[in-house]
DNA sequence: TCTATGACGCTAC
DNA sequence: GGTAGCGCCATAG
């Protein structure tokens, strides 16, 4: 479960900026196909201030699965990066999303 | 051991 | 394109 966090966390580190991928695609990418729950726990147990790009990790959907002020607060840093968003919240995976080889 | 839960995904309509 | 349902997997109680 510690490689698991820590695969997640180097994933994530590689995520360019201005671009955003899916926790489906973190959990793959880090070596464990439909983890992506897991993804979004690890996550919420990391401290807002930390230095890994979590806001670029949003649902297959293309928005944002947190909610208050946790949201607006990613959705600030995504603008920040020039990640246009919908006006209903949606980010466009086909412009933004990155996937790796 | 069983049930509920979660920053989710995919398919069907 | 948007929502609803069901599946998935580890963890907490």
């Amino acid at each position: 479960m510690d490689q698991f966090l820590q695969q997640i966390m180097l994933v994530i580190s590689q995520i360019p900026q201005g671009k955003v991928t899916t926790y489906g695609e973190v959990a793959r990418m880090a070596g464990y196909p439909g983890y992506a729950r897991h993804v979004g726990k690890a996550l919420s147990k990391m401290p807002r201030d930390s230095k890994l790009p979590w806001f670029r990790v949003i649902n297959s959907q293309g928005k944002i699965s947190l909610k208050g002020e946790a949201a607006s607060r990613q959705r600030k840093l995504l603008e920040q990066e020039e990640v246009n968003i919908s006006e209903n919240g949606r980010i466009r995976l086909k412009q933004y999303r990155w996937h790796p080889e």
